[in-house]
DNA sequence: CCAAAAGTGTTAAGTCTACACCCATGA
DNA sequence: TCATGGGTGTAGACTTAACACTTTTGG
């Protein structure tokens, strides 16, 4: 028995991928491109987020884990379900009309939206067949659907959850340093810090492990390398409850 | 053209309360019974969340509003769209099947999950056709459907949210005391809480607005009313970076 | 020896924790 | 005048913010 679409439940993923060199945070996106054949220009020609319809016999984390592996050939990344958008009208812009003639689908979708974390070089963009493009959050291109809406809400709650759940480390490699995790704070929430308290406070933290290695084939003295013991954050965080409202 | 369900997809909302006077969280479930004729006792006589199936020219917050007003009679509840369960198996032990063939739904319905936040006296639950009970979070009764698991993780993203974000208001009537929200925090986290050091930090937050006004109708001293000014709170909490994980 | 980034210290202000008693009120 | 819960103060530990220079390294 084979499984079949369910045709008006959709997953969408907003992948956020951090680039240590440009120190900026990105977000993975497909072309969406449509010549007719009566016409000189392309009728459709944007950006959207890869997203697929959810099968009758999977999960909607399954779903999830389908475009994960189809689009990074990971799986096991760090995914959040933040959000659905089920508006009847998300669909009823002039080229989203018709390339949902061209590609036939028609009724109302709602899209499960979920965004992911990973560092940009851990996957090899070129080899893919969807010839995904990295754009920086905030020089998104022309958009299509309400693509664009759904990356925005996925920033603004990656921004929120970030001050207070260890996730920036699922944007870095597993060894990194103590700068690394500086600049991906800086570029999720576009400030600046002061590196020195920076330092001490992170350096403090117990669940942040100094290994016995440094970084190698810089021409600067190179710096110390950390990592996260997921471990022993979960000991240390069972239970604090600072209300910090 | 009348609207149609779309029968794949439903909302199903957690109304919590907070009753003051108990100083308990509760949640507002109704009940599923369900007699068959050949036999004595009920096939099906469990609690189950409110939920309805989305209409199709509807948006997913509409159908929660259209759960909130039949249960509650209100509009504009705080409320949170939490996360979707949508496993293909997740309607499957014996009771949910009977009760699906009952109401004659039967193929895989995902749900979206929205928590709702309001103090339980401003609801009268006794008018209401669905014969809904409060049930304290920590004493649920049996039941249907895998709302056992939905209540849960909308109680587990209240105790998240509760901390950094300004929403046990929404559990309290418009004046409140101190008191009362040492009590929401308390009921919501499970913890007590030192009362001098708690008072200290609240009264200084610039957005809790102490009233001319006091308590009436108490057989002791009363205390003073407070309010919680949202605008203040956004205003102050534009922007404030401070990672504390 | 130079360029580049790594790494470091101090002070003052503010916040957190722990802890126990007096006070104001209505009955 | 009493019972009840409202309301208060302090000290020590810790955390934060603001601030600029020295060190280490590879080339």
């Amino acid at each position: 028995m084979k499984a079949e679409i369910i045709p008006n439940i959709s997953v969408d993923c907003v992948i956020f991928g951090f680039d240590n060199t440009t120190k900026s945070l990105n977000v993975l996106l497909i072309e969406r491109y449509l010549k007719l054949k009566d016409s000189e220009i392309p009728a459709v020609n944007d950006y959207v987020l890869r997203g697929f319809h959810t099968l009758d016999n999977e999960t909607i984390d399954e779903t999830a884990n389908r475009v994960l592996k189809e689009l990074t050939g990971l799986d096991h990344l760090y995914k959040k379900q933040f959000k659905v958008f089920g508006d009847p009208n998300r669909l009823m812009n002039e080229k989203d009309i018709i390339w949902a003639q061209h590609e036939h689908f028609n009724q109302r979708t709602i899209t499960i939206a979920y965004y992911i974390l990973l560092p940009t070089d851990v996957i090899q963009i070129e080899v893919n067949q969807y010839k995904p493009k990295w754009f920086p959050v905030n020089q998104l291109p022309e958009l299509g659907f309400d693509h664009r809406k759904i990356i925005n809400e996925a920033y603004a709650d990656l921004k929120e959850k970030v001050l207070y759940k260890p996730i920036v480390f699922e944007l870095l490699a597993d060894k990194f340093t103590i700068k690394d995790l500086q600049d991906a704070y800086e570029a999720i929430l576009g400030v600046e810090i002061d590196n020195r308290n920076f330092r001490r406070k992170l350096i403090t933290k117990k669940y942040i492990i100094a290994l016995d290695e440094k970084q190698v084939g810089v021409s600067k003295k190179p710096s110390q390398l950390y990592m996260f013991s997921k471990d022993v954050y979960q000991k240390i965080y069972k239970e604090s409850y600072l209300i910090s409202i």
